[in-house]
DNA sequence: GTCTATAGCGGGATAGAC
DNA sequence: GTCTATCCCGCTATAGAC
């Protein structure tokens, strides 16, 4: 329990408010007062406001693709490394409360001056191996053939990914105020790979298809 | 092609704005450049920033719940009820382009004062409805009895929720510059409507099942 | 209804004492 | 390294001419 330096207070504080009100809405003096420093001490640390963001992601994400990269277990199945991906993104997200909400808003302000193109790299780069997963399951007859790869990685990407970003829509659906509590979003991971799994196996007959049209 | 009237030029300039660049970084000068009006005369038609913002959103969501509530088509068997609420979704989204992007930030900002009880009455009671219609199959034979439906109701949302949200990363996933063709996004609805049912259709035999532990 | 002009405030950023 | 004091700019919102 060392006492942190200014730095991390000024991060962490960072952290916290621009992922709750977004990087426009938080101004330096707001910074400066959750931090418990005094607001001109930002700009001995950093440039300006722009680039403590960009700190703020570069710390966050940093990190992030340290721990998806320790991810890779090379010799196990398809099924088995699309399993461990799946979890080991819900573990991320888990691990660090505030990511969601600033890449949920970094989606969103995609054309703004301040989208980091390492975002892009690490969303890029997670697709493309789902997708190169995908194929070798089809090809060695453990996922269905018909499935589209591309297509199949963003149904199981947008399970993970949506219930963390809509955390606090999705807390009141399932009936709780405020947070979910960890067992149940233990429990929701837990489905959701099962549901995947299960969409991904060989399809055993016919499965009821039905064309609506506008 | 009659020529809109000031209130609708100011709404369809702020709707664009907000949902592009978000409520604090979208200033009324701008909004009043891009309507092609002069900014003071928001102020005529709306009593601050603030409420012009809740009606772009009173006017968008008004109209998409009046949408939704038309896809109810009582009589259809549990698995072609959900495919038709999927599909309505999709088509609700493909809509209104800017929908999508200023319901991504309702829910990042959902701490923050604009946020609207509108939103969530919508969100929950379409819930609700995948809820009882998951139930009702499971009672009847045709869904997968295992399956949490309130989790699985997730699963389907996010499905559809997360591709029109994250458009722009989904945008370069697929290939794109831009915008994702029309043809290409019926195609990933079709697919995530077919996936899906896969899911939630009985199981055959055994899928694979792995724990994995931190 | 639409415009010009401006008040009044709060933001980002800097100079310089300690 | 940390704080005080302050500049300057641009924003929201209003007053009032037309």
């Amino acid at each position: 329990m060392v006492t942190p330096d200014a730095t991390t207070l000024i991060l962490d504080a960072a952290e916290a408010l621009f992922a709750r009100q977004g990087f426009a809405a938080t101004t330096i003096k707001a910074i400066g007062r959750e931090a418990g420093v005094n607001p001109a001490l930002l700009y001995y640390y950093f440039p300006d406001k722009e680039r403590l963001y960009h700190a703020v992601l570069e710390r966050r994400l940093g990190s992030a693709t340290r721990e998806m990269a320790l991810q890779l277990s090379p010799g196990l199945l398809p099924l088995e490394t699309l399993d461990h991906i799946l979890r080991g993104y819900a573990r991320l997200m888990q691990s660090a409360p505030n990511l969601p909400r600033l890449l949920a808003r970094e989606l969103a302000d995609h054309e703004a001056a301040h989208a980091l193109p390492m975002i892009r790299e690490i969303a890029a780069g997670l697709f493309q191996r789902i997708c190169d997963v995908i194929r070798a399951g089809q090809s060695s007859g453990s996922i269905r053939p018909d499935l589209d790869p591309r297509f199949t990685a963003i149904s199981l990407v947008s399970q993970m990914a949506w219930f963390f970003v809509a955390q606090p829509a999705v807390s009141r659906m399932l009936g709780h105020e405020g947070v979910v509590p960890a067992a149940k979003i233990d429990g929701y991971v837990e489905h959701a790979v099962r549901f995947s799994m299960a969409a991904l196996a060989l399809a055993p007959a016919a499965t009821p298809r039905k064309r609506v049209r506008s």
